[in-house]
RNA sequence: GGGCCUGUGGCGAAAUCGGUAUACGCAGCGGACUUAAAAUCCGCCGGGGUAAAACCCAUGCGGGUUCGAGUCCCGCCAGGCCCA
């Protein structure tokens, strides 16, 4: 059997067939009775370097599973497509002026090819990436959706829910609801606005200027400062993990971190819908915990502590701090503000008596242009006193106001009370500052630490002394509400999606911004907004953060008119925003674009959203861990939104989530413990025992398993595997190497047993001399019985994702027959078809399946089998004796309990072995063993 | 530092609900076929012990629960992944 010729054969049939075309509903040949299942790839980037094995792992397991499916009277629905903006392709047109929609068509074409010879089934009308217009068209009409809307905290019994932003302009200006800035609005975060939000008075007296305010404040997308790590040298901003020491980790440029503004999403206000959505949905508990851990809910206080000013001067201002621990405010002997804060900006421009101004400057300028990976680090604590002091207001007494970089203005309110007593980076920045440690809870007696955080009763706390944490805050919660000087409040350790980059090759926001600076929204007709071609990628070195799109000067200076833009004159000169979306925005809802993605009119049609998503979403999506947090994360968040605005039902966009592990290869390892190209080393021993030694240095490795990597030169290429086995055997041996969601090492001396199994499949059904089929004359008992066990542990097996036990199931198949009458024939060739697609098709046709009108074993009815011929008329039974296997013997699986008692003490070697020892008990699990405790 | 996961033969692994540990594959060993090799087929294959049995030990280590623990509980050790 040649396996090239016979796999591209297949494959070009199943092309020119349509085999794998999913029609969708309305659409001819869509048959509506039969159940819908989807299931769903992530999306890979299409990078020059071609797939490596660890992409078909995930992609042969949906794809045995769709086979399977769709064999049990499924539609199935299998489509692949492209995440296609990114940094790479633009990287390279950085380097060679080569545009990158060149370089990146180039790579799909390429990912496309070397998908198709896995045979996969793919239903390829279906493709799309994300860089194709008719496709961010629509990214950018979800952009536009979500910045017309915002969220009502007290929609849906205050679960919250988005809406139309025209719905709260008309409530504003109907007078239902009270005209003020968004109290959760994170850009206003340390304003020092009322917890009630400021009452700006009547809609209709309002200025311009102030409703604008007042509504983007409440938009689902909003402007805001945020500080980055800009770097001039390559004129963009980095992400943290970008950044070492300061500098850039391409290139060693100097690095600074500065105020950017930037589009953000507003998906803290989703933040207990992402939490409490992941209880219903049948995902990896670690990654739900992980998400869990990402949004980060704490449940605590706000709390005021009045300002006093130098000179004792009370101006009825409050700073007001974030805490999970308000029980232990009496402990609370000094503040930490955070170096951005608002206050320290007033302690420097009122220079404050006893502060040494310069420090305090230098310090926040140092702290500025530490990351906030640096500034949490548990290193020596750093602070400079900034002059202001506050009240205690359950103490009365008057607290020193600190500045230090541990403390985020990110978290909470940008500030903290400071409790050494309880907290441990408190205590250690008190001691080192020396400043006054109060301890409000009594720690056990043998305790002998610094800070306590566990529970005990409250001491030193007058009104809560002797009460427990959870006592305590419910307590002091209660009073301070009562006062007006705090309140419960919930925080999140979520931060608002910040969705602006300053590359070229991502999509164009649909945005204008008129003379004013004002920001407008392109109207839905006028999408989408292409990506205009640029000259020159070099990106423009700059202090002043330059976003690349800024160099097509043209595309960037046009009229409201030209941009599409309703409510300004169409002669007014607008200026189109210039920032990029990035990589994830593509990828947040491909997967409803697949249902639909020749629909011009809109994202996803009503049927085939009502049919393909339904109420549950997707019924199974696989792909890597590393995107447990953020692409799932913000795929549920625009789900969510476009649920809240009617273009979808399910509330959840993916039911079952599974991740496949990652197939590791091996190095060598130093003393060390650094890393050695596999080139670089030989083994001196022998294959038994083996000395492995680099050959540069003589010095002896070790053998390891690692990641696959360039730099180690293990990366295994599969167009090399196809090519030597095929892509039935590959497939085989993928799934056989483990489970699906465990690493493994990728071995390629094992993969000959799957070649040969292959080969034993030929072989059984086919005289290799003449290449007919052969057939046993009688249907052998044995193999029968084996048949029917095999099509029920596959079908099982292949339901939990359990594909190495399926194909040890068809081994022992293989093993058993020695040869098939047709009728059997017939049902073993559909068992392995998931599997072995290509020799499985080509047994099919030899079967007499000449109608090459679509008569596909991808169609046929998966076999069933006979509940009866998976048991056996006699079983062995294990007799035990003090739990030690002493014996055995064989009786009918349903031989009931007091037979087999009675079996096993008549047996003769228990019978020897109880001898003049007393029975205490007899344990008998019919069908499984008897234990005998005697002594 | 925190969270999650994993430790079973020479290697990849199996054991579905706490019930015969090591299925299946690779490698290895012995044999058949062959002038020979490849391929194929048959047999053996955790360690100790024995003439062969019996028997003893073994699922990272130490405890516990149980008639019975790879599986459940507690404490360690090692490795991996994620977060910091």
């Amino acid at each position: 059997m040649m396996a090239g010729e016979l796999e591209t054969r297949w494959q070009r049939w199943w092309g020119e067939q349509g085999i794998y075309h999913q029609p969708n509903p309305g659409e001819a040949g869509f048959d509506a009775s039969r159940p819908k299942y989807y299931a769903l790839d992530m999306f890979p980037y299409p990078s020059g370097a071609g797939l490596h094995v660890g992409h078909p792992e995930g992609y042969t397991a949906t794809d045995i599973i769709c086979r399977y499916k769709r064999m049990k009277g499924f539609n199935v629905l299998h489509p692949m497509g492209w995440d296609a903006f990114g940094l790479p392709a633009e990287q390279y047109a950085i380097q060679t002026g080569v545009h990158p929609e060149i370089t990146t068509k180039k790579a799909i074409d390429n990912f496309r090819r070397q998908l198709q010879r896995f045979g996969f089934c793919y239903d390829w009308s279906r493709e799309f990436g994300t860089i194709d217009p008719d496709y961010y068209k629509w990214t950018q009409w979800i952009f536009v959706k979500i910045y017309h809307a915002w969220f009502d905290t007290e929609a849906d019994g205050g679960k919250g829910r988005a809406r139309p932003i025209n719905e709260l302009i008309e409530e504003f200006a109907s007078g239902k609801r009270k005209v003020k800035l968004n109290p959760d609005a994170a850009e206003y975060t340390g304003a020092g606005d009322l917890p009630d939000g400021t009452d700006a008075g009547n809609w209709e007296t309002l200025d311009t200027e102030t409703k604008k305010a007042v509504v983007d404040s409440y938009r689902l997308a909003y402007l805001s400062q945020q500080t980055v790590n800009w770097c001039p040298k390559l004129g963009t901003a980095l992400a943290n993990e970008e950044v070492i020491d300061g500098r850039s980790e391409r290139g060693g440029y100097p690095v600074f971190r500065k105020p950017l503004r930037q589009w953000m999403f507003r998906i803290t206000a989703y933040a207990d819908r992402l939490l409490e959505g992941l209880n219903d949905l049948d995902w990896p508990s670690s990654t739900k915990t992980q998400q869990a851990e990402w949004i980060g809910r704490s449940v605590g206080a706000e709390v005021d502590f009045p300002i006093i000013f130098p000179g004792g001067l009370d101006l009825g201002e409050k700073l007001r701090v974030f805490t999970t621990r308000p029980d232990t405010i009496y402990g609370a002997t000094y503040m930490v503000v955070a170096p951005e804060h608002p206050l320290v900006e007033v302690a420097l421009e009122s220079e404050p008596e006893g502060v040494d101004i310069n420090r305090l400057r230098n310090y926040v300028e140092w702290s500025r242009n530490r990351s906030d990976v640096e500034r949490q680090e548990n290193k020596e604590k750093t602070g400079v006193a900034i002059g202001i002091n506050v009240t205690n207001p359950v103490t009365g007494e008057e607290i020193p106001v600190w500045t230090a970089d541990y403390v985020m203005m990110g978290y909470g309110t940008g500030a903290i009370m400071a409790v050494p007593g309880q907290d441990q980076r408190d205590w250690d920045f008190a001691e080192k500052f020396d400043l006054s440690i109060v301890r409000t809870v009594q720690p056990p007696e043998d305790f002998d630490g610094e800070a306590y955080t566990g529970d005990g009763p409250a001491i030193n706390s007058d009104m809560l002394n002797g009460l427990h944490i959870a006592d305590a805050k419910a307590k002091i919660i209660d009073w301070m509400t009562e006062k007006k000087i705090g309140a419960r409040k919930v925080n999140y350790k979520l931060r608002d999606w910040l969705f602006s980059r300053q590359r070229y090759w991502g999509e164009p926001f649909p945005i204008v911004f008129d003379e004013r600076g004002h920001h407008h929204a392109v109207s839905e007709e006028t999408l989408p907004v292409l990506l205009p071609p640029l000259a020159d990628y070099q990106p423009v070195e700059s202090d002043e953060p330059q976003p690349l799109l800024a160099k097509a000067t043209d595309w960037v200076q046009t009229t409201a008119g030209e941009a599409g833009v309703f409510g300004l004159h169409r002669d007014e000169k607008v200026r189109r925003e210039t920032n990029t979306m990035p990589g994830w925005a593509g990828s947040c809802w491909y997967y409803l674009r697949y249902c639909d993605n020749k629909n011009d009119e809109q994202l996803i049609g009503e049927d085939a959203e009502a049919y393909w998503m339904g109420e549950d979403g997707v019924d199974l999506y696989i792909g890597g861990a590393e995107h447990a947090v953020l692409h799932l994360l913000y795929a549920r968040f625009w789900h969510m939104a476009l649920h809240d605005l009617g273009f979808v039902r399910s509330p959840e966009p993916f039911r079952k989530l599974f991740h496949q592990g990652l197939i590791t290869s091996m190095a060598y390892q130093r003393g060390d413990k650094s890393l050695v190209p596999i080139d670089a080393v030989e083994n001196r021993g022998s294959d038994d025992d083996p000395r492995y030694v680099e050959t540069a240095t003589n010095t002896p490795v070790d053998k390891i398993i690692a990641k696959m990597s360039k730099s180690l030169k293990n990366v295994v290429n599969p167009d090399d595997v196809i090519e030597d086995y095929g892509a039935d055997t590959f497939r085989l041996y993928e799934m056989y190497m483990g489970p699906l969601e465990a690493s493994k090492p990728w071995n390629t001396n094992d993969i000959v047993g799957l070649y040969r199994l292959l080969q034993k499949i030929w072989r059984l059904c086919v005289n290799e001399e003449s290449g007919e089929l052969v057939f046993a004359d009688a249907a052998d008992e044995t193999v029968e019985k084996q048949l029917h066990r095999t099509i029920a542990k596959v079908g099982d097996d292949i339901e939990k994702l359990s594909f190495n036990t399926a194909i040890a199931a068809v081994f022992e198949f293989v093993n058993v027959a020695k040869s098939l009458t047709k009728d059997q024939m017939e049902r073993f060739v559909k068992v392995i078809a998931p599997f072995t697609p290509h020799v499985a098709e080509e047994l099919w046709h030899k079967l007499g399946h000449h109608d090459l009108n679509g008569d596909s074993v991808a169609t046929a009815d998966w076999p069933s089998y006979d509940e009866s011929m998976l048991v056996d008329d006699e079983i062995e039974i294990p007799i035990q004796v003090m739990g030690k296997l002493r014996s055995k013997m064989y009786a009918a699986p349903d031989t009931d309990a007091k037979t087999l008692e009675e079996m096993a003490l008549a047996d003769e070697k228990i019978k020897g072995l109880i001898e003049g020892k007393t029975v205490r008990k007899i344990v008998v699990v019919p069908g499984r063993l008897v234990n005998i405790v005697a002594n």
